[in-house]
RNA sequence: GGUCGCGUGGCCGAGUGGCUAGGCAGAGCUCUGCAAAAGCUCGUACAGCAGUUCGAAUCUGCUCGCGACCUCCA
């Protein structure tokens, strides 16, 4: 199979470009994790289970992955007030608990949302209040570069003098001029010496929960320090592939990037960084602060506005991949039910070419039908390589299955394709469906209403007599450890205490 | 205001100089006790205008509409 090398849009030069590991065959990614304060919704699980997908894929070529996705669990300042207040002890005095019980609270949520879409848990996923010391440290060589400086408690990383050195604004395109206008009312702007100074460090005011000493006095790290550390701490200086959402490029990874290159003598952080799109609602993005989310949770329980019903962990999970990941996804009620027909028919696909066996002998070999089949295999390669399009490997695997459900009805199609042919389709129609694509089969695990019908057919078989189905139901109960009870008002099942 | 992106058939959503995206919904047919599933066939879509070209949805220019970032956000 000849396919072209593996390619990815990196937002640094904005283009594709072949992907090459730094050091194979070990690939190392970071990715951008959850600020563990509130519910997530669909907007966040989209980076989580594409550069899940992503991750998996690489695996799938053989790359020994080690994949660090971080929990934050301190800093980031409030949007809506301009109070400076730290998000997370915000939320723990609202709910009258202390601050680390929220972390627990929605870093638990996340994880079993997340485990439910099938997104396989990170190689290591650090947290930033667990590397205060670290992130401490960073600044002071920043300071000791001497592109930081401390002002009144808090420590600042020096832009003009960063940007006299190094390009500031190469990921996002920003110029720092043009920068100036629209900036917040920021707590400590006064104590800048530009306005598109950010925080290393931020003096803890007294109201303050989350504080640690410092030798700048008591405080918590600022808002892009804990990325730079952890990334680096544990993929090395220069790492593969950093992901995250787009809406992070600016000002988070860019201060990112401005920090490690002016804590290392100005070595390039990322080799390749991958940006996914927004999830948008009639056309607006979705986001906590504009308040049109529709959480996970949400979505499984079908308890919203915008639902008509629930819709399952791998529905949503094959909603996402039906995108390419750059694009733009239109979140709807409608579009939701499209993926959950469309998942359920690959997945009935996925249980017919279990049934399916090739013949003892081949046919008269359909060379176009052949080449179709082969072609379908490339194709989702095709597709992969070109800056991992998902959506046309799904557009693949439905052909696939189309073909698989025309062998099952004609059996002597499948005499016309060859043997090789068919192992190459099945092999790849199951490797793409669930080990890349992560699109498991979720199965009916309430058994009750087939026992209640068959104890039905059970009682009505007796009523007839028709003792030969009477036992073979009897048995099928006792095969499965339980048994029929033929009590004076009905029929009722037990577990068998043999 | 600055930077960037988008506008594809009823809906979602790929593609991007000539070669089938795919799914959902809809119509017809096959199969069929009923129903479903499945298979086959069908719509001749690319915001508008002008240009480049043998040929443009795909390139260029303009117009209109929408959005993202510039402030916490995935």
């Amino acid at each position: 199979m000849q396919v072209p090398p593996l390619k990815v849009y990196n937002s640094l030069s904005r283009q594709k470009e072949t992907f090459e590991p730094l050091n194979p065959p070990f690939v190392g990614i970071y990715v951008c994790g959850p600020t563990v304060y509130n519910d997530p919704h669909i907007g966040n699980a989209r980076p989580a289970v594409f550069f899940d997908t992503l991750r998996r894929y690489l695996t799938y070529l053989g790359y020994k992955v080690r994949f660090v996705r971080n929990i934050t669990d301190v800093g980031h300042l409030l949007g809506d007030t301009n109070e400076g207040e730290d998000r997370i002890s915000k939320q723990a005095r609202l709910e009258q608990i202390e601050p680390m019980e929220i972390v627990n609270h929605y870093t638990q949520t996340y994880h079993q949302l997340i485990d439910t879409l099938n997104v396989i848990r990170p190689s290591i996923e650090p947290t930033a209040t667990g590397h205060i010391i670290e992130q401490i440290e960073l600044a002071q060589k920043i300071i000791s570069e001497g592109y930081g400086y401390v002002s009144n408690g808090s420590v600042y990383l020096d832009v003009m003098k960063y940007k006299a050195d190094y390009p500031y604004g190469e990921l996002s395109g920003r110029i720092v001029e043009e920068l100036q206008e629209g900036t917040r009312e920021l707590d400590g702007q006064e104590e800048k010496k530009h306005p598109a100074d950010f925080a290393l460090w931020k003096k803890a005011s007294p109201e303050h929960l989350m504080r640690w000493n410092s030798p700048w006095g008591e405080g918590f790290p600022g808002w892009h320090l804990e990325c730079t550390i952890m990334s680096t701490k544990y993929l090395g200086e220069t790492f593969d592939i950093h992901g995250g959402g787009m809406d992070l490029m600016f000002p988070h990874h860019e201060c990112e990037i401005a920090q490690a290159k002016a804590s290392n003598g100005g070595k390039s952080p990322v080799k390749y960084w991958l940006h996914n799109n927004m999830i948008t609602v009639d056309g607006q993005k979705m986001s906590k602060s504009s308040g049109n989310f529709v959480t996970i949770g949400e979505l499984f329980s079908g308890k919203h506005d915008r639902l008509t019903q629930p819709f399952s962990p791998m529905t949503v999970r094959y909603f996402i991949l039906g995108a390419h990941y750059r694009s733009t996804l239109d979140f709807s009620n409608d579009g939701l039910l499209g993926a959950q027909k469309a998942y359920k028919r690959l997945m009935n696909a996925k249980n017919i070419l279990g049934k399916l066996a090739y013949p003892a002998s081949a046919g008269e070999l359909n060379a176009k039908a052949d080449e179709e089949i082969q072609g379908f295999c490339t194709n989702m390669v095709i597709a992969m390589h070109d800056d991992v399009n998902t959506a046309r490997v799904i557009a693949q695997l439905q052909n696939i299955a189309r073909k698989i459900n025309t062998f099952y009805q004609q059996p002597e199609t499948l005499a016309q394709i060859s043997a090789d042919t068919f192992a190459l389709m099945r092999d790849m129609f199951l490797n793409f469906t669930e080990n890349i694509l992560g699109l498991k089969e979720e199965k009916n695990t309430n058994v009750e209403p087939f026992v209640v019908g068959l104890l039905e057919l059970y009682a009505e078989a007796k009523a007839k007599k028709e003792y030969e189905t009477v036992d073979k139901i009897r048995s099928y109960f006792k095969s499965n450890n339980l048994i029929i009870k033929d009590l004076k008002n009905g029929v009722d099942w037990a577990y068998d205490e043999n």
